[in-house]
DNA sequence: AACGTTGAGGTAAGCGCTTTCCTGATACCG
DNA sequence: CGGTATCAGGAAAGCGCTTACCTCAACGTT
């Protein structure tokens, strides 16, 4: 038994067979075997405690079992919503999931887009904002590409790909919506949370912001932050110390929104707040929020199903969209 | 070029040399080599656009990098923060984590330990309560001894263990510091929202809740709920309509916490609450929250520093503690 | 001039598994 | 009965790497 890890050729051997039959056994694999060497290959794989080493097997077979995931960060309650449902459809098609946090990092995404790459990933899911610095995506681009060609498949989520089967948020008709609300309850002053301006996200959701402003013809006051509570209570004060006349307010995320709610108890001030994605915290804060849902497990459970369902040959990349929705809340109210 | 994957077999011919020399050059091997090789390797790595079998490195190598987490969810914030402390050291240290979701069920458990016991993973870290029957248990250890004996290293996070190394969090403590806190307030009449009877955490915490109302000679109401929102907004409506006396309200976690609060708010009740976890959803609720404060990052850098780690040989098992901390705010106040 | 040294690179033996053939033995056919 | 399917099981060739060991040439040494 020693200290090594039993192999198939110790199981093998104290089974008395060879290991192209100890192999068949154990994966069950159809060529017939008589049933006493079944039980006794099962029997040494018992004491043995004999476990397969998957790096051999996948050498051996060549086969790709496992899917790696690019998001900025799982504790991020928006990504786990979205993680929730790439988990969902992988373990549905016993699939193993490589979950990788790029903390925003374009370094760092390269670099887990080799390690997936190299540990023969079957698929490899992008989630979360591109980089309107197109420095950045070039590269990236690059290398999903290399990983493309040797037969990897690949999903985005959130970002848009003129390569790759992508499903997209309707983040800019999520925007317009949050404006729309806004002003179709009065408000003329309304002052925007952004989050980074680099990011796609921002400026998609932004561009929603605009459409619905530039249709009731007014204009916005908008500050960046970093999607974060802290940034976006930060961001609020900001801006309602440089613009007393805002009677509302529009946060690109939750989290901002929650900070934003935070900062106006801090002033004393009442204005109406919109947040975006519905996270679960929106319905728990005082004032509950009123925000723009984000269906993000489907999200996800649709981009695996993209990136586990190879398409037929020579089609162009396939694009879903899923929707936005307006959540209602207590967050909101007609302007004065 | 081809659709297959490049080999090294395919750099080295196309550089000219030996797949012995170029692998030594890519992988820096302290081999001298003459500048003009390593340039013609590097370049044929950069036009075949040469990635290693991560497989085949980990066979010949048979050396072992990642390192398995067992968590119950990572979108649960409670393991979202845990995991990231696990991750911070884990990167540090260039391992790869992978996070295995094993949603409280004991045989996803099992079989996610076999998973990355075929991974070659060098440690598999353990987060989240076990299972007060010895059933599940039992296997569990057992499995994980089979990884141990294989020269794998284990840690656990906040689960007795007698054999591996474990950090455990101060439940009872802050079970204590919780109750503590709500007699001191002067309150008599106390509703528990426990977790599911079967977890030790749960158990843990209401001891020490027990402990401190023992110490003030008063009773608990104790009623089982599941650790969610929704489930503790459940208990705390079920609580209030059958205990109409209750001044105070502990709650197990911050998410029962918040549904506790969420109940109140129904019923038009205004009971203290104190949760457990200080998650950060407790300052953004209202009133902001009373919480118990466990450090999971720290909790998390621990348990992967311990995994990593590898103890003197015939050491008895390591286990740390760390602390919890009652963080005051606006959800308790004196009993009337 | 015969003999070690050293340096630079190649040869080939695995790592643990899967799988394609191949071998005997048994059953079935005319 | 010889001959051919049929069947259970084994031998061995890889999968793509790493690395211990070997070779060969260019040095330096007495």
């Amino acid at each position: 038994m020693g200290v090594g890890v039993a192999t198939l050729a110790d199981v093998a051997r104290r089974a008395g067979v060879s290991t192209a039959t100890a192999s068949r056994i154990i994966n069950g694999s159809s060529k017939p075997v008589t049933e006493e060497l079944r039980t006794r290959v099962l029997a040494a794989v018992a004491e043995l405690r004999y476990v397969p080493n998957a790096h051999a097997q996948m050498l051996a077979r060549s086969n790709r079992n496992a899917v790696g995931v690019l998001v900025h960060d799982v504790s991020d309650p928006y990504f786990a919503e979205i993680t929730r449902g790439l988990q969902r459809v992988a373990t549905a098609h016993g699939r193993l999931v490589i979950i990788c946090n790029t903390f925003r990092e374009p370094a760092r995404e390269l670099e887990y887009i080799d390690l997936l790459h190299a540990h023969q990933v079957a698929a490899i899911v992008v989630a979360g904002s591109g980089y309107l610095s197109s420095d950045a995506e070039t590269e990236l681009h690059d290398r999903l590409t290399a990983f493309e060609t040797t037969g990897g498949r690949i999903a985005v989520i959130g970002r848009h790909s003129h390569t790759s089967d992508a499903v997209l948020p309707a983040n800019e008709e999520g925007g317009f919506l949050a404006g729309q609300h806004l002003f179709e309850l009065g408000h003329t002053a309304v002052g925007v949370i952004a989050g980074p301006a680099a990011l796609t996200t921002t400026a998609d959701r932004l561009a929603g912001l605009r459409r619905a402003a530039a249709a009731h013809d007014r204009t916005l006051r908008v500050v960046h932050a970093d999607f974060t509570r802290d940034g976006g209570e930060a961001a609020a004060a900001r801006l309602l110390a440089d613009e007393p006349g805002l009677t509302a307010l529009a946060a690109l995320n939750d989290s901002m929104a929650v900070g934003a709610l935070a900062a106006l108890r801090g002033a004393g001030r009442a204005l109406s707040v919109v947040g975006f994605d519905d996270m679960p915290v929106a319905r728990d804060v005082t004032p509950a929020l009123t925000s723009v849902r984000l269906p993000l497990t489907e999200l996800g459970e649709r981009a695996m199903e993209l990136a586990l369902d190879p398409p037929p040959p020579g089609s162009p990349p396939r694009i879903e969209h899923v929707g936005a929705e307006l959540i209602r809340r207590d967050s909101t109210w007609a302007a004065p």
